[in-house]
DNA sequence: ATGGTAGTTCGACAATACTGGAAATATCAT
DNA sequence: ATGATATTTCCAGTATTGTCGAACTACCAT
């Protein structure tokens, strides 16, 4: 489930979440939770022109970390939380002399509707 | 203690790990806790030029993830802990529709002498 | 079919990052 | 001082990344 993560995989993930439009972007996701949002919502959030959005957004789809579905004329990207979780595993594998100092953690994504939607 | 990671700097640390050399260079250096290693060391065992490793070792001590000590002649440089768990914290914040799903981890460095050394 | 909306791909340019040899700097021993 | 060792800085070339307007494609409604 938490799918392996390998060097160049993690190389992947962290180029992708090292850039200001992207992290932001990534954070959004997860933050929206299971229900993602359209492109054209998060270009409205974040204030990006189009064409730089979709850069950004193939970028992180690449990396795996988010995931595209379509829905009528809109495509909805989500966080992808399996990723996440093998991104900070492989970063803390090994980080306390062999021991495991992290306990398996594993964030899940949460419903919009399930959180009494707070948003605008 | 644990400095606060803000999103300029999750994107250096970002940055700084999201390459071959300094991925593997980290984990060098996470690996070998607390006592560190000298530059020539980690040059020997990453086998990457000197001018090169070079690059890299300032790259990620300007993103906070290394320090540099210096003992004789040898620099010496190793991994920040605490900046490992701010950036570990800094994406995991917010992840599970605002709970805390990650209990305040805290990774801590380990001394070469208290492992019974295993290196060659 | 026509037209409008949602997003992506193309292209060209600017900026930044990586690499490695050669020269420079710092430290130590004699 | 001289020489050897450890490491960094300089430099120039190459490669990769980011930006955004304009043209394109996909989908839906009528």
């Amino acid at each position: 489930m938490t799918d392996r993560f390998d060097a160049d995989r993690t190389i992947l993930a962290l180029g992708a979440l090292a850039h200001e439009n992207r992290l932001a972007l990534f954070r959004l996701l997860v933050q929206a939770g299971a229900d993602g949002m359209a492109a054209g919502a998060i270009a409205d959030a974040l204030d990006i022109p189009n064409s730089s959005l979709s850069f950004h957004l193939a970028h992180l789809t690449r990396a795996g970390l988010i995931r595209q579905t379509r829905q009528s004329r809109s495509l909805i990207y989500s966080a992808d939380y399996a990723a996440m979780n093998g991104l900070v595993g492989y970063l803390t594998e090994n980080c306390c002399g062999g021991a495991a100092c992290l306990p398996d953690m594993t964030c899940e994504p949460v419903h919009e509707t399930s959180i009494s939607r707070q948003r605008a």
